[in-house]
DNA sequence: CTGTTAGCGCATTCAC
DNA sequence: GTGAATGCGCTAACAG
């Protein structure tokens, strides 16, 4: 900058005045303009925001695996939100480890960056409160905070398990089967339970035989299906908590050659293609991550010194798509 | 970092030296460490990079396009990498718009990241040089550099297109459709090269209208297969060469009842499900970002001074997968 | 409209 | 082994 300033024959103070646009005599501003680009000076963000005691431009975003479509989705959301308001995302994968998400979250509130969305792994959430991170705001994504309180986007998890297993119902099935996340996680669980109030509202009880609240994988779900589907009176249709375990069911399904139906959160290409009728949890994965952008950006704009209000939840709607014959 | 000292009695120098783990008596180590605690003190990052007018522990990433699996993938790739050194990853997505490219080249290197990783999107990139950039490093992946030169990782396009043509023309096909990218880009280049080497290869060539080179979404690949397939004389066969493509590709012929044999690039979730014979190019998206940011790494630990070796170009091996009968 | 002073939070250099 | 001064690059606040 004091090169700038030397070439264009004004102090640095004026060629910062330049760089922010303020009041500076047209013919200063040309001469400082063209040092600029006859040097290729590019303002140093860092010093910026060393000096400006405030906002990096930043926001970081940590989720469990990258590699899920949902994560992808969801950081392109949370992308095109901060891209409008020209902040960067700085990006975490904590592979759904406690302790790397400590870590991120310590160090992205090191980088000062201006909030961090999060898709907590844990159970337990007092290490990712705002207050424990020297003020910086959070959001979570997917799942609720426990033991803390914050912003929050969801996806209907529950109105969509009801709603799919109540479609399989009301097509006539009478023993529906479960196959999916373990109840720990907090999507397993309001999944399981909007299965569960579906049948409740058909005056029926699931058969523990039918229920598989384990696999995670593709193969796992294969295995477990393959097993519900051959035991004694196995279950006309299954409902699946996401796609990876809806693939093992068709998987499993197709071997055996039933005419299972399908039911499932997440919806997936190719859904239509499939030989059997499958019902579809769809949703917008991009929109959570926008939702939590918003919310997020709604903290940083602020004023400082405003009253913070309480926190506010978002639910991202889910819509149920019945493929097939 | 003063709160600290005063706190602990010591100077603000001894604390920096603590949080260094320098020489310091065990004990003036202990009542410090103990005040950080107690304070909950945290290193600013932001004020560090700026003295040590070096390293910010962060490198870029600009891709085209999150959603798509496959940058979602190299992302990931490179994020274990990073990960492994402390390095955060900075994302931006540009859309493949050259503008935003640009724009996101210059915010990244202003603020400082120790390098970046660009899937570049327009046809000359002289605005993505080093140089250009107040010298980051760059290395760019999937696609090569035109009008500057730098390290580059690229998957193995023409290789792979001609292995999977191969394959069909040597199951006895001699009619083989192709399907894909427009021949502005790289990657659609690379393979209808591919596709038209196995031909050579054979002392065949392909038809012209048996080859597409628009679609670039399912519905438009799918619209061109019907249209390919319902002329006079059809192949018997296309390559695809992306997975989207693919999917199009099958479902006309699905619609069509035909018994097309299809071969495609990118490999995908349930190709061996499919009721036709389909080949697949698999490959390690992942491993793409991970060379990536190893040539990236090479560079920037690379101590100052030393003279920059040469650009190095490195290529993702591909694999040719056949499923079905 | 423009320049000067001072300091953001930290670490290197030199003293002690 | 520890402390005091100095400056990284930038910009508020206050002159002029």
């Amino acid at each position: 900058m004091r090169d700038v300033a030397a070439r264009a024959g004004v102090s640095a103070m004026t060629v910062s005045r330049v760089l922010k646009d303020e009041r500076v005599s047209a013919e200063t501003k040309e001469r400082v303009l063209a040092a600029v680009r006859e040097l290729g000076y590019r303002r140093d963000q860092v010093a910026r925001t060393l000096r400006l005691r405030g906002p990096s431009g930043m926001i970081g975003l940590v989720v469990t695996n990258l590699g899920n479509p949902f994560y992808s989705h969801l950081a392109l959301g949370a992308e095109q939100v901060a891209e409008e308001r020209g902040l960067r995302l700085v990006l975490g994968n904590t592979g759904g480890q406690v302790r790397r998400e400590r870590e991120l979250m310590e160090d992205l509130a090191a980088r000062r960056v201006d909030g961090i969305i999060v898709v907590p792994a844990g159970t337990s959430h007092s290490h990712l409160d705002a207050a424990s991170l020297g003020g910086t705001p959070v959001v979570f994504a997917s799942r609720p905070p426990a033991g803390t309180e914050a912003d929050t986007v969801l996806v209907d998890d529950f109105g969509g398990a009801r709603a799919a297993t109540a479609q399989l119902l009301t097509e006539g099935h009478r023993a529906v089967g479960f196959l999916g996340n373990p109840p720990a996680l907090f999507t397993g669980a309001e999944r399981f339970r909007g299965y569960w109030a579906a049948h409740e509202e058909h005056d029926l009880t699931p058969r523990e035989e039918w229920i598989r609240r384990g696999p995670q994988d593709i193969r796992a779900a294969e295995a477990a299906a393959l097993e519900i589907l051959s035991g004694d009176d196995p279950p006309t249709a299954l409902f699946c908590t996401n796609n990876r375990i809806t693939l093992g069911a068709y998987r499993a399904v197709r071997h055996l050659g039933t005419d299972t139906a399908l039911a499932g959160f997440d919806d997936f290409e190719m859904a239509d293609l499939l030989d059997v009728p499958v019902t579809v949890v769809s949703y917008d994965a991009e929109e959570v991550g926008r939702q939590a952008a918003r919310l997020l950006l709604d903290r940083i704009e602020q004023p400082p010194g405003t009253p913070q209000g309480p926190p506010r939840r978002t639910v991202v709607p889910i819509s149920v798509v019945r493929y097939g014959t």
